[in-house]
Order: structure tokens, then sequence, then C-alpha cells
DNA sequence: GATGAATGAGGGTTCATTCAT
DNA sequence: AATGAATGAACCCTCATTCAT
């Protein structure tokens, strides 16, 4: 069981270049392990989880792994938090410039549902989500990197596009979440079921026309 | 780990009047167990939860849980797979009567959230998706028995009121996709990953009226 | 390291005919359990001891000695809780009837310092005061038990006989404590530090009697 | 567990002038080690003090350990080897001049109750017995520089105190012991069980006053 | 000579499962 | 049918020691 994780998982304290941990700095080591504990932990889950088997992946024995990390908890942290740093470009692929509201809006969708759709993410969502009773803190900092994030950045755009009058007056952050459930909310729910496999890309954009569609003839600016 | 589980889960072995008896196969004793180790499994996990908790839950011995049970994964099972009876349940109070298209769909909406924001229902999820990886076949059964189910619940609704002219025709299931996306897409992210608290109705209320307007903007039949 | 030991040990809380603490309750292997740990603990420790090296000595495995005693430690504090009763009874074996003060006392220390020199209780001394910095209320216990019970019991004879005017009076308690330390002092010091073998009986025959010359010396009464 | 200890201790066989010196020889560093041993050691005992701790309380590293002391068992024999050096030179203290045997006894028997009962050599004591079991020999250095060589210092002085007439012609020796266990027997196994405190200057004084007083009875040559 | 990362055996402890009662 | 003591494999973690730098 995961308890406190005080350590804010959004601040990356192992990779602070100057900040010398203890014990085991070699930091390719470092990001070798952590592929390993990764690969595991997604795997098995992290209860199931078994420091053997990762110092077994990395090949290295389990005392040098409580070299790098003083326990499996920090241990799966470091992995989330790193995780977490990726989350962050990911969701800053979505920024979108100009050109037409709709363009843009099926453009940014289609990278959305690419990315949260993938088998990576879906896989780490379901890691992240079996443990959030246990560990909310950092199922927290999950959300805030990723969907929190995502939302964000549409929103944004929707503002922008609000302001110039491209799309009716609205909340912002609502439309955004609206956009966002039209284009991902049911696969969502299959992907973390594991019922249904990666969406390939026509079928991505068929659900995204149509969000699309949707979308607009709710707030496409009013003619005249 | 949860491995095989080719047990479908569906199909309650267990409750079949006419199964073995030599077994365990008090009736009242089975639920009680089935209670305890669920409240066991939604708070520790499946992996971090013990077979001596549940025992110790119950009142009973640990052999008795053998009795009735030959294994953990399959009182795991049997506890997904008797929750799965309750969602159907659920589901089928989202069947609506008529009246205007609106007011149902709100109707609908409303209810749709309050089932699965709810506390235990998410906890549950987080639970079944925490081990989907490994136990897929449950998770399956899962989605089947909720989301599949209520999706196809209101995309029936939707198709009739296409076929009355109440609804501009097109796809109905995805049209239903559309409209629970449009209604709890967002928070049932931020639920899963434990940020957010079950939301209040008047939260919900605002939300659905939201999500009824963008959906009629884009179904509504055409004005001529 | 020994913390907490909260529990006392002169209360032996686990022999209690109807306490059925949670596990393990043969009361034959208990003892076996603890006769085995007893061993291994006075041979190597209680650091050194290993509970691996317990259950092998027992002809069990790890997980019965877990089902007796919760842990290293308690399964420690009921070994020398058990010792304590058994000092009790040495202690009480000091108690002398009547007859001259010389002859009561010369009894009384040969008793005394053949168990106290005895190869059995030293070990047990030794692996007392080895952790008596980290276990200080067991080695109260263990003290309060034997040596602090020892003078009282020899006190009290001073005393009756100081009443009677067979001793000079004075503080009882201080006498017997002088007449201890008169006969045994300087081998307890050897002992410890496994330096000299226990006495044999002219030794302490040789011993006793020049501490009772010696004693008697300074508190024969007065003669007129 | 400690077990050979072929060493002598009280040869101590790196402080040779000439020893090798292809390792570590910085006798400064050595020190160093050896102060923050001792005191890890004394805190922890042997068994739990771990050559991390050590290395974190020089400042150095646990490469350089081993460059001074091949191993953990070396760096404790070492530890009570150098502190032996210590001990002899209290002993010494001890030696007194001449003046009434009551006086010389009296001061005598002060000093040395203050010696032995002082905190930093009951720890000592507690950390030696404690292995005494598994390192004899190491119990037996520290023995002949302490405790016996204390009874020697004394029954030197004793038996001149003999010829000279001024106590009663008796063996010296045993003597010795009667009266350091007059002075301080029961609070030494007090001290060891970490019962009683360091004692104040007036319970000294009290004690040792006591002590003279029956020594005395017996020993006082025969008035005429 | 000093370092500290790497090792691997072993520590205490837990737990799903079995089985004699 | 119910029990709960027994098992033993596996868990996370520690630590004395080694060795390349």
């Amino acid at each position: 069981m995961i308890k406190g994780s005080e350590a804010s998982v959004a601040k990356n304290s192992y990779e602070d270049g100057h900040a010398k941990r203890s014990r085991g700095m070699d930091m390719d080591r470092r990001a070798a392990i952590l592929d390993s504990a990764e690969e595991i932990f997604l795997e098995d889950g992290y209860q199931a989880a078994s420091m053997s088997a990762i110092a077994a992946k990395v090949g290295g024995s389990k005392g040098t792994l409580y070299n790098y990390f003083p326990s499996k908890e920090e241990l799966f942290l470091a992995c989330v938090s790193r995780h977490c740093d990726t989350l962050q470009e990911q969701m800053s692929s979505l920024i979108t410039d100009g050109g037409a509201v709709r363009d843009a809006l099926t453009r940014l969708g289609k990278r959305y549902v690419e990315v949260v759709s993938s088998d990576d993410l879906v896989r780490r969502f379901r890691m992240i989500v079996g443990e959030a009773e246990r560990a909310p803190e950092l199922a927290q900092s999950f959300y805030q990197m990723g969907p929190a994030r995502g939302q964000r950045t549409l929103a944004d755009y929707i503002e922008k596009a609000m302001n110039e009058g491209q799309l009716r007056k609205s909340d912002p952050l609502r439309a955004a979440q609206q956009f966002l459930g039209l284009c991902y909310n049911w696969l969502s729910k299959a992907r973390l079921c594991n019922v249904a496999p990666a969406p390939d890309a026509a079928t991505i954009k068929r659900d995204v026309d149509e969000a699309v569609r949707v979308f607009m003839a709710a707030y496409a600016p009013e003619k005249r």
C-alpha cells in the first residue's frame, strides 16, 4: 500500500542535476532501473510487482536498486513522476495554431485521442487508477499533468476563438470538457477495461469528425 | 496476480441451484463472505487484501473461506460477478418512458451521472481497472454489464425517438455515446483519480442541462 | 534493537490459561519453541539470533513461529519472562529457617552463590546485560526478579535477627547487600567476562565462610 | 557474531610503530574512526551497529574503514583494545600512598566506585559482557585490564599494610575482593541492568564508609 | 589512499493454501 | 461443515564486504 507519498510527484526531485541523493547517482543506470521498473509495474501492478523481478530485469542486484531508491514506494513514485514529465510534453503537443476553428478542433481532437488511447498511456492510467484509493496524491499528480492539462490547453484555444467571434461565447472550460467527452468518452472506458484495442486512424477520424459536427452545432457563432 | 480467469464472470457458476452441494453451500454464509470480501477488496485492492483479513471480517476461519471459494482469485471473481448483477439493475433504471425528448434526456442523464459517479461505483471501477491488465475477462464482464449496457439502453431510446421524428436520424449508438460523454466525461477521470468528490445534485443538473443543450443543437429535428 | 517492550515482563501474559492469543496455543509446542529460542538467544545474543535458526531448532517452519509469537522481540520477551518465573522460585529457595545466625547465613550464602554463579544464570545475565541499553525495562524486570529479590529475602532474615538481638541493629538492606558482596562480588565479574568457570562446592564454601567471618565481625552483637 | 578473536586484544598489533605501512596508517584518521566506532558500538551494540553508520559518523566512506580495519570484528576488537589501555590508567589511579589505613581505604574505595560506576564504564562493560559468550578473549582482556588489575592494586596495598601490622594477617587478595564487594557489589548489578543511575558523591561516601567500617571490624589488628 | 556503487546472502515478516481434527 | 495450526515460498529490505575508479 502506498501511504504518504508526501513527496510531490510533479516536482521531480531526483533529476535535479546538482542534488546528490545520498546513494546511486549514475544517471544512466538510474534511467535503466526506471525503465525496467516501469515495465514491471505496468505488467503486474504496484502491489504484485516485486523488487526481485525489477532487479532481475535491470540485470543488477536488489541491493543496487536500494542504492538508487530508498524503497519500492519511492521507486514507484519516481516512475510515475518521470512519466508525468512526458505527459506534459504530450499535452503541449495539443497546442494548435490558427486556421479555421473546425480544422483546428479536428486536428487537436485527433491528436488528443491518439495520445490518450495509446496502449502506453492506457496501461499507465490503469496502474495509477488501481492505486488511486491508497495513493491519492499520486493519482492527483497524474491527473493534473494529464487530463487537467489537456483540458486547459483546449480551453485556452476555445477562449481565444470565442473572443475572436469564431465560437459562441460560453464557459470555455466546460466547452473544452464537452468537446473532449464527445471525442473520447466511451472509448476511454472500453480501453480502461481492456475491451477495445487502440483505435486506428480511420476510427479516430470518424469519431472526431462527428464530435466536431456536434460541437459546432452548439457553438458555431449564430448566423445572421 | 490474477492470471487466466478463464471462468466467465458473468455466468455465476456458484449460484446455480443444482450446483455441487458437497462444498460449502450455505447461501447466507456465502453472501456474508462476499460482503466482507468485497469490503476488504475495495479498501485494499486485490493484491493487498489478505484472506486472513477477510476471514476475520466474516468472523469465521480461513479454512471456511476455502470451503466456499477455492482460491483468493475465485473469491474476487465471485465478488465482481455478484456486483455485475447489481450493475444490471442500476442500468435498467435508466430506461425512461415518454415525454418530450429534452426532458427524457435530462432525467436519464441525471440518473446516469448519479449512478456512475457514486463513491461506491467509482471505487469498484478503480478496483476493476487496476486489475484489468491481469484479469481482462473480469474487466470485460464489468464493462458489458455497466457502461455497454448503459449505452445500449440509451441508444434504444434514441433510436425510437429518431424513428418518431423527435431526433434527427443518425447512428443511435454513436449519439448515445456522445450524449453520455457530454454528461460525464471529464468528471469520470477526476473521480477515478480520486481528485473530485461525488458531485452534488446542483452540479449534476448543470452539467446535464448543458449536455442536453449541446446535444439537442446537433440532433434536434430540422425546423422548417 | 528491542524498543518499547511496554509489555511488562514480570506479568507473563502468554501463559494465562484462559487468554486465547489470536494464534498458536498448543502449550507444548509453545514451550518447545521457547526452549529452542532460549538456547539460540543464549548462544548468539538477541541481535545475532535468527528466526530461521530458531525455527530450524524447533523443527518447524518460520511461519509457525509467527503463529505463536508476533515478532522476534516478543519471542525474546517471552523467553525472559518465562525465566523470570524460574528466578522467583530460585530466590525463594534462599529463605532459611531458624538456627544460629552463623549457620543460617552460611547456608543461605552458599545457596546464593550456587544459584547466581551457575552457568545457566550467568549466560542469561550476559544476554540481558547485553541488551540492557536498548531494552531497559527487560533488564529491569530481570533485576527485580533476581538480584533485588535475593537482597530483600536476605534483608528480611537479617532484620528479624536484628530484632531478636542476634545481630547488631543497623540498616538491614545495606547489611544484606554487604553480605552478598562479600560472598560473590569478584567472582560475579569474572563469570560475566567468561574468565572463570562455575565455582565448585569447596570454593564456594571457603568464600562464604570467609564472608560470614567478616560479616559477623561487624554485625555480631556486642559482647558484654 | 564474533567468532575466533584469535588476535589477542591486549597486544594492539596495529599500533606497532613498524607495522605494515601499506594499509591506511594515518594515525589521526585511525583514532577518529575508533572514536566514531566506539560511540556507535556503545549505542547499538556490536551486532546492531552498522559499518555504514560508523562511516557516516566518521564522515568518510565505507571503503576507507576497510583500509584501516579488515573487518567489522577487528574494528570492534581495536575499540575494546584501545579502551583497555585507558582502563589501565584508571586503575593505576587507585594506588594510594601512606596515611592511616582507614583513610587510605576510604579514599581508594571512593575512587574505585567513582570509576567503575561511571556511565561510560558501565556502558562499555555491558557491551563487553553482551559479547562475552562469542568473544571470550575480548572479555578476558577487559577483565584483566579492569577488575583484575584493580583487585591486584588493592591487594598489594593491603599486603603491605598487613606486613606493617596495620591489618590483621590474612590472604590479601581475598581481603581486597571482600573490600571491593562491600563497596560496590549490589550497585554493580543495578547499574548493569540499567536500573540505577550513577551514584552521587554522597551515596558513594556512605557506601564506602560503611564498607570500611565492616572491613576494619574484621581486619583491624587485635587490640591488646 | 580514498571513494562509493555494486553485490548477494541473509534478515524479519507475511500470506495463500493445506489438512488433521 | 468448520476450524485454525502448519507450511514454505516469497516478500521488502539491510549490510558487511569488494573493487574499479
